[in-house]
DNA sequence: AACACCGTAGACCACACTGGTCAATACTCA
DNA sequence: TGAGTATTGACCAGTGTGGTCTACGGTGTT
């Protein structure tokens, strides 16, 4: 990417990544097309490559911008000091909320990297990739009091059942929602719904 | 389908059937390529057209033949006896290796069929999907013995809670497995890990 | 006014691939 | 021998691709 790519205004800037974003999480590297990217972000085909000496770079650029997005504004946030899984959990979801309200394109396009594995990354850049799926880890599964779990059951076994059951929620209400207009849903009812799932988690997996 | 295709000898049949079915459900109705199925079938690319007038009513014919599959060698042979939900799931999950293990392409694309929602299928086959939809269901929820469970806890919840432990292990399973030849994987480790899971629902959601 | 320079658009390029056709041929059986 | 069927793959028009390039408008400096 060129300097004179961060030189423009930042509305235009972000018209640009949102676009190209959306587009690359939709489809993947591949199947992505530079012309649906322009003409969503409203510019012609070829600025695009004057930002961007290719498809490949802009990629690059935008993955390096997500992850930090991803890791800043979500994963880091995550309070390690909350020593209950389920509670720890809730916050995270919580969090990732208010960085997908925020940003819901780089969130879904680190989605999509972390589920992809087709994407060939430069050293760079798969470095900053661990380092993130190794914090996220941390903060998800580091300083868990483990003595809240009802006796006699396999902890490490505990923290899959529960992840499984959280992810299915939220995949379920995302699937759900997909097409709606974001702003104009009311969140209260979904949360006060994942609210009475972790507490029957809760009365389960707790004793 | 014209009755020539009917008529090929079924090792033929098959090959076409199955190059199909994996094209679809790799890459979806319009990006799937008749090109790359003739190819993977080993038929020149005219043989395909003399058999089916283009490529929806290939799809189409594709649709019926597999929701046939799912529905006979999956859905119909859970057994609606056993009442506890935990041990019906097992036993669904059982089923569902096995077809996986005889069909994969027509288990893979009827997987693919549930999840997307952009094909728009004629009548018939719409209804097929529906009664599928309905006679699964029932396979899995009806006749079940709620009094197993924890007293106070929501039955309904605790239901979707455990759906999604199962299908969170089995995708777990199944991506971890991507690209290994099915028939050279020991399965006997899995199933003990995944009883062992089981294990933990069972201690946890029953009293 | 003249010039240089930068940001911009989109027509254009060669190429890849698409679903589908069709004429030519091989095969089968009476 | 010949009628009829099965088979192939070159071919078609169309669409879309990543990327280039020319032309132009604006801005600032001389």
């Amino acid at each position: 990417m060129t300097k004179t790519f961060s030189n423009l205004e930042e509305t235009k800037q972000q018209r640009i990544i949102s676009a190209a974003l959306k587009e690359f999480a939709e489809n993947g590297f591949e199947q992505a097309s530079t012309n649906r990217i322009v003409k969503e972000a409203g510019i012609g085909k070829g600025m695009l490559f004057y930002y961007f000496t290719n498809k490949q770079e802009l990629f690059h650029y935008l993955v390096q911008y997500s992850l930090n997005i991803f890791m800043d504004d979500y994963i880091k946030k995550i309070d390690i000091s909350e020593r209950d899984f389920i509670e720890r959990w809730k916050q995270a979801a919580q969090l990732k909320m208010q960085a997908f309200a925020k940003y819901p394109n780089a969130i879904n396009f680190t989605g999509m990297l972390l589920l992809s594995d087709e994407v060939q990354l430069p050293d760079y850049l798969e470095a900053k990739f661990d380092e993130l799926r190794k914090t996220g880890y941390a903060m998800l599964y580091d300083n868990i009091d483990v003595s809240l779990f009802r006796e006699g059951i396999d902890v490490e076994k505990a923290f899959q059942l529960i992840r499984w059951s959280i992810d299915g929620y939220q995949n379920e209400l995302t699937n759900q929602l997909k097409g709606k207009k974001f702003s104009s849903v009311d969140f209260d009812p979904y949360w006060e719904e994942f609210y009475a799932y972790l507490d029957v988690l809760k009365t389960c997996y707790y004793d």
